[in-house]
DNA sequence: AGCAAAGCCTACTAAATTAGTATAGATAAT
DNA sequence: ATTATCTATACTAATTTAGTAGGCTTTGCT
């Protein structure tokens, strides 16, 4: 139960692309000096994030990546979803694990449980980590 | 980013010791054959949750387990920090994970959706288990 | 007393996952 | 053409998780 690199990494990667992909488009090798993450990862994350329509490419020199929707319209959930296996919980998705699957009491919390974090992930977009200190989510108070 | 085994067979652990653990202990071997997991697995899961007083132990023949506390007392978010390693996200736990520690405003949205999962398991009691369809944390509608 | 049934504990092994690397290819600006 | 960049697949290494093994301790029973 740890959060991977990836979607670390991955959440990193789309700020940098956020903050300096205004003008031009950003290239991996400059994300990657700047948060001092490996190149050959990054690529590796930046793919599902194109294919699913979160990061825009543009080839060649002088290429590099966009942000393919503004940083509003990007949860951290769709994020974390794209880069972790979809199911957080094995026997949500191989009922055979669990025997008399029907009658498992402890199904239905895990599940619960796995909704919380993606509800919470949810609300977050990519905007409010790019200003920090007025964002909408800091209502929580708990630290 | 996946729920262990470990918490998922120690939370059926639990509830079989709550179940049958009304008048007797309830040893190991009872319920590795009823809920059909591994015995061994089953006595290194049980021993954090004596040591932290979820479970009790009576040694000796007729020995066993039994609940250290009322069901309404247990809840599922004590459960699974005992078993998962207590941090669900690596670089809150070591700084050097991250370059700038200090500014990565990635770093309270893991916080936040971490604390949200445990926040929902701590309003389940293995009580609320005990007694499906009239279990009082039913009430989110979600699926 | 002595046996057997349980839990207790440590160490080990095997499987699976994650993290990271390597290599080859495609596209486009210059 | 050359070169910088993304794309894709395959591989390897490290780490974590899952599970096993063996021996020790406690205690009820006869
Ligand atoms: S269905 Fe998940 S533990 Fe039973
Ligand atoms: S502190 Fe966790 S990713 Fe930066």
């Amino acid at each position: 139960m740890k959060l991977s690199a990836r979607s670390r990494y991955g959440a990193r990667l789309l700020l940098d692309v956020a903050r300096h992909g205004q003008n031009r488009p950003v290239h991996l090798t400059e994300v990657a000096r700047r948060e001092e993450l490996p190149l050959k990862f990054l690529e590796q994350i930046a793919i599902p994030l194109r294919q699913a329509g979160v990061l825009k490419s543009v080839r060649g020199p002088k290429g590099g990546y966009l942000l393919a929707r503004p940083p509003t319209e990007i949860s951290l959930a769709e994020v974390v979803r794209l880069l972790e296996g979809e199911e957080l919980i094995d026997c949500l998705a191989d009922a055979s694990l669990c025997h008399r699957v029907g009658t498992c009491p402890t199904r239905r919390v895990w599940q619960e449980a796995g909704q919380a974090f993606y509800d919470k992930l949810q609300s977050i977009t990519l905007a409010d980590l790019l200003t920090p200190g007025q964002g909408l989510w800091e209502d929580t108070g708990d630290v």
